[in-house]
DNA sequence: ATTATAATTCGACTATTCTAGAAACATGGA
DNA sequence: TCCATGTTTCTAGAATAGTCGAATTATAAT
């Protein structure tokens, strides 16, 4: 992963919306949850929820698929992992840390 | 770690310039880098750095200690990996990931 | 077709953050 | 004490991000 998109991830996360909604879904596992009921769960209005969904929906670190009428969002671990990879990387010039 | 520490950590580092120095620092291991080796070596002039240094210290992910008329800073590992931890925690719903 | 539901986009507004020159502050050496 | 050096603080303008009601789109059920 390049410098850009590590910036775009940590920048989507970096908010208290997006933030809770991310581990939200990161404690919901594979199975996702529906816009609706994330609005719900977070207390989050549709449309400002919306906006942030597409944060991190662009920035890759959740997933989307449609069921119905509903959305389903759900965290996307293997980018979630590479963000963590990309900080600790050349870690603390060889010593232990 | 609370959640509002964990909303500041992100923040501080979810900035180019921030990044970049955190990164350099991280790289530096314990010995860290004076203020302005930081700026030579990124390019970024002294009033921007020292603004963006304030945020990362403040924000618990870097140190500083003094030296003569220098101020060294360098990465705080403890608490880079307490935010990654907290990402991950609770993670999965029980399953693998 | 009509109506209801789930969610998104639009738009206008507010708030926060970034930038970097100039001025100030602190330390050390002559 | 005077000057040079390293760094920070101040300031104000520019840029970016967040909020959410109203309008819109898409799907499903009757």
């Amino acid at each position: 992963m390049e410098t850009n998109e590590i910036l775009v991830a940590l920048t989507a996360i970096a908010q208290s919306s997006r933030l809770a909604v991310f581990r939200f879904l990161v404690q919901a596992g594979e199975e996702g949850r529906p816009a609706g009921k994330i609005a719900e769960a977070l207390d989050i209005p549709p449309s400002s929820l919306s906006f942030h969904l597409k944060e991190l929906y662009s920035a890759g670190l959740i997933l989307q698929r449609q069921d119905g009428r509903s959305l389903i969002y759900s965290a996307n671990y293997a980018r979630m992992n590479a963000v963590i990879s990309y900080l600790t990387e050349n870690c603390c010039n060889g010593q232990s840390c």
